[in-house]
DNA sequence: TACCGAACTGAGACCGGTCCCAGGTTGGAC
DNA sequence: GTCCAACCTGGGACCGGTCTCAGTTCGGTA
């Protein structure tokens, strides 16, 4: 009876995930040289290393990350926060990329990545106070509208923080990454002047957003004269804002038009030949990120390539170097045209 | 100089996030009266739960989730699992929308979304190592290749798991949320046959999942003795295999087409078209999911709707039930057809 | 009146790490 | 021979909660 109970208490706590204790009694050693090891092992003599290393790998020990980040107060984690109020960025292709990129660059460091969204009031609400309350230790902040309370909020909280985008007005306060908008319009711009196009159309994203403002500067800039007030249009990044600003632009008779995005150029594609226009001998149409959407477009579309993996890359490193007492910084990296048969 | 450094001090401390035994000593109660009233109040006097709620509120205290996890054992938190090896999932617009549904269903009960990535051999390693750590409460699987080696992994290392789809040969022991595949398809199909189409061909999904399988067999079922073998082409759920899928069955002289995925039936239309084919005059081509992408299609594309929110939300909910103690239980869902302009 | 159980409270151990610090060796410089 | 620095080690406090359990109060019952 008696034999029983204490074979199932030590089944019980064969079964128990080993602590630093048990690793340091395995290997004669305490636990602060256990932890040494762990940590870098500083200080720690070959033999004591060589005996924790043996009896980690003997237990498939690991290191218990809630009683880690108590001690440390670090949270080992960093939070990927969407803000858009509609599900626009779930629509978007571009963010899939960016989270993916992001997860992997953080497994690679041993980190978690967590997701938060913040849709509606009530989130934004909890997610200020989750954030508050340090569960994370940085901020990924996907979101590029400079209206957005979220950037003061984040500001006050003091949490390290980095967009992606510009965060127009906020540039001293937190770090980005971003790429070239204005230089990146110019090469499409210039590209399809090059093609001979001379009524050239733009369709731009909202004013407050760095994509919507600073593409249309520099296809502005590299037109020069002959750039046409009448044929600027706005949407919203979406199929169908593209779609509804190529059914205006249509009346002014352009020859080609340069989306802000791929899906507007999707979309105005469609209401191109809605219209009876051949894509791209009537009208050549451009659009920007290559996300995905565009190679596999029919017709496949022309676009600046935005290097995703490399945001996304630059994004966690930057932050950590935040989070590790670096003052906030700005990356800007570089697109490439990518000509296909649209535009 | 002293009273600089302890007004410094005062500073710090004013900064620092209130502990429970703070709350405690400013409501004049225990830490145990603070830790009851936190969680439910049962056995607090009205006056000791009132004062614990005012001290609370003025100092906007927050519970520390890595203290409260090291002593409860329970993380709080649930992994969103993707282990597709392609960057596949990511080109699909549906488990964006699983995964914001899931974080918002979390968010709702202050638990927190971790998302992992398990594509390559080295990342499933590190997942698998991160899981049976105890990181994390329980699993949502996304993927539903019954090949998955990650499933006997998750089984053996016995963490709670829901799997979104049915989990081929593992039903028993894992939770699974999905729809009726077989009734989903027998819907359209005889959509199809009401819309007066003989010669019906399907472009079903890998025969290791659900979706390519079970799809099959509803279409099979309908159809009865129209059901021609021949019609039948296997595709990967991606726009270039619904493309190919298509060209091939385009040699059989084929008036209707059902796709396993809109992406599919995106190709399926354009490969049509390249062919001079009309879409849905000549050729009617269905697709299902819903996922977005069928709605503002050019033409918009018929299709089974997945419900999505329900999905997300029962895997949320059940997994919670699993790790409350309960057994693994499956939950089917019904489809809705959708009919668009495509078939 | 003595007893009992239910309602309520607080002390202390504990979860599994990190980190500060005091202490012990060792080797080299003076 | 002494002193000191560099290297290595372990004990104990601590991070901020939860939880068990013993103790107190109080109303009701035999």
């Amino acid at each position: 009876m008696l034999w029983v109970e204490s074979q199932a208490m030590s089944d019980v706590s064969a079964k128990r995930k080993p602590t630093i204790r048990q690793i340091a009694a395995q290997a004669g050693v305490s636990r602060s040289t256990v932890s040494r090891v762990i940590n870098g092992g500083h200080w720690v003599s070959p033999d004591a290393r060589q005996a924790v290393e043996e009896a980690i790998l003997a237990t498939g020990y690991t290191a218990n990350h809630h009683a880690r980040s108590l001690a440390t107060g670090r949270a080992g984690s960093l939070a990927f926060l969407l803000t858009e109020p509609q599900q626009l960025l779930f629509d978007d292709p571009t963010f899939a990329l960016l989270l993916r990129g992001a997860a992997e660059a953080l497994a690679q460091r041993s980190m978690t990545l967590v997701l938060l969204v913040a849709g509606t009031p009530a989130e934004r609400e909890s997610v200020a106070q989750f954030l508050s309350a340090g569960h994370v230790d940085g901020v990924m902040l996907i979101s590029s509208h400079e209206s957005d309370p979220l950037l003061d909020q984040l500001i006050d909280v003091g949490i390290p923080t980095v967009c992606c985008g510009l965060p127009l007005g906020h540039e001293r306060e937190l770090s980005t990454i971003s790429v070239d908008e204005v230089a990146s319009a110019r090469t499409m711009a210039a590209h399809l002047v090059a093609q001979g196009h001379r009524r050239i159309g733009m369709i731009t994203g909202p004013d407050d957003t760095p994509g919507g403002r600073y593409r249309l500067v520099g296809f502005r800039e590299e037109l020069g004269e002959q750039f046409d007030e009448t044929l600027v249009e706005v949407g919203d990044y979406s199929y169908e804002s593209g779609q509804a600003a190529m059914t205006r632009l249509l009346e002014h008779d352009v020859d080609a038009v340069f989306a802000a995005s791929d899906r507007m150029a999707a979309g105005a594609i469609a209401a191109a030949r809605r219209a009876g226009r051949r894509v791209p001998e009537d009208i050549a149409i451009a659009g920007f990120d290559d996300s995905g959407l565009a190679a596999t477009h029919e017709p496949p579309i022309t676009t600046m390539r935005q290097p995703w993996d490399q945001i996304s890359a630059k994004m966690v490193a930057v932050l950590l170097e935040v989070i590790a007492g670096a003052s906030p910084r700005s990356v800007i990296l570089d697109t490439e045209l990518v000509v296909r048969e649209s535009a």
